[in-house]
DNA sequence: GATTTCGCTTGCAATTTGCAATTGATATGG
DNA sequence: CCATATCAATTGCAAATTGCAAGCGAAATC
């Protein structure tokens, strides 16, 4: 059943599952990897520099391999500014942006099931509109809006939170 | 705005992100430990021994370290069985439970986007009964039923797949 | 031309993972 | 009771990965 073909990127023979979630996990099975698709999906991301200030500390030589692994995975792509060729601009593709829904859960369950920043009632509205957060991920993807999801999402319905004293830099969803 | 008070387990300083899918990750965010509540999840494994089976090759000392981390961390417990002390049995809380939505989506998306021995229907119909699946999880985490929940959840309704020559070992749903 | 900026790359140390043998506790069989 | 088997680790060591901080090469600016 498990072929012993190996795992890519490892040298030693591992066997080489055809589940779904292992294989995923080949691709995403790190710290760093889905940070980067969170910068880039929730917070409008693009550029090295960008993902360098993202908060977590990664370190220069991670992000550039975590980079190149994406794009030789077809999650994401880059392009050179034209006005400045220095700078690389960072895109999920369709398949990236495919993760939005894993990125979802992710955000929703550590926000209720672990100390964070991120205000309550903002999950929990964001739960009860899964679809709707959903569809606006990928039309601000489509638009190559670069906004923030968050607080913007919110419609400024919840306004700025107060309940529990957090301000929305808590929530590590600011823009640059 | 990050404090310097360090990732729990790393002495290094690294600024502490309040980002829940930041946090997630610090506890998931390895090639592993998903693997584990999948087969908790999704297998029924219970054991060490049917973790080690699982098809991955994880070695001893990496999977006795996950089940110590997720079991510090509240999302398992474990127990002596009465009938012979040296085995024990793993299972998920309702905080591990509630990571089924993370799974589910990992699952669609390494299924819809990567080669997976994971039969297209069966994902399909997954997702189209995407909260009957998570509940069928839920209810057989509380009745302790070790069954896999797979081809199980298909009721039976998909038979064997044979459109693509698939056999269920390739989906490594199997019961131990 | 000198300096700055950008996205890396590099050298080295620290940490984690992987392999395979071993251990300690518990159970079984003669 | 002792020898053997089983279970869940633990261990010693090698290989791989991550982390730190300096440095590099290309492009832009002054």
């Amino acid at each position: 059943m498990a072929s012993l073909s190996g795992v890519p990127g490892k040298p030693k023979s591992k066997p080489r599952s055809r589940c779904p979630v292992s294989i995923s996990l080949e691709i995403f099975g790190d710290r760093w990897s889905l940070l980067i698709i969170r910068d880039l999906m929730v917070r409008g991301f693009r550029t090295f520099r960008e993902f360098r200030g993202s908060g977590e500390g990664i370190s220069t030589n991670i992000l550039a391999d975590r980079l190149r692994r994406l794009e030789a995975r077809g999650i994401i792509t880059r392009e050179a500014e034209a006005r400045d060729r220095r700078k690389l601009n960072y895109r999920l593709t369709e398949k990236g942006i495919d993760l939005a829904p894993v990125l979802l859960e992710l955000l929703l369950w550590g926000a209720r099931r672990e100390e964070t920043g991120a205000p309550c009632a903002w999950i929990e509205d964001m739960a009860k509109h899964r679809e709707a957060v959903l569809a606006e991920v990928r039309r601000r993807w489509q638009e190559r809006d670069a906004t923030p999801l968050l607080p913007r999402f919110a419609g400024g319905r919840l306004g700025r939170p107060t309940q529990h004293g957090y301000r929305a830099t808590d929530v590590q969803l600011k823009a640059s």
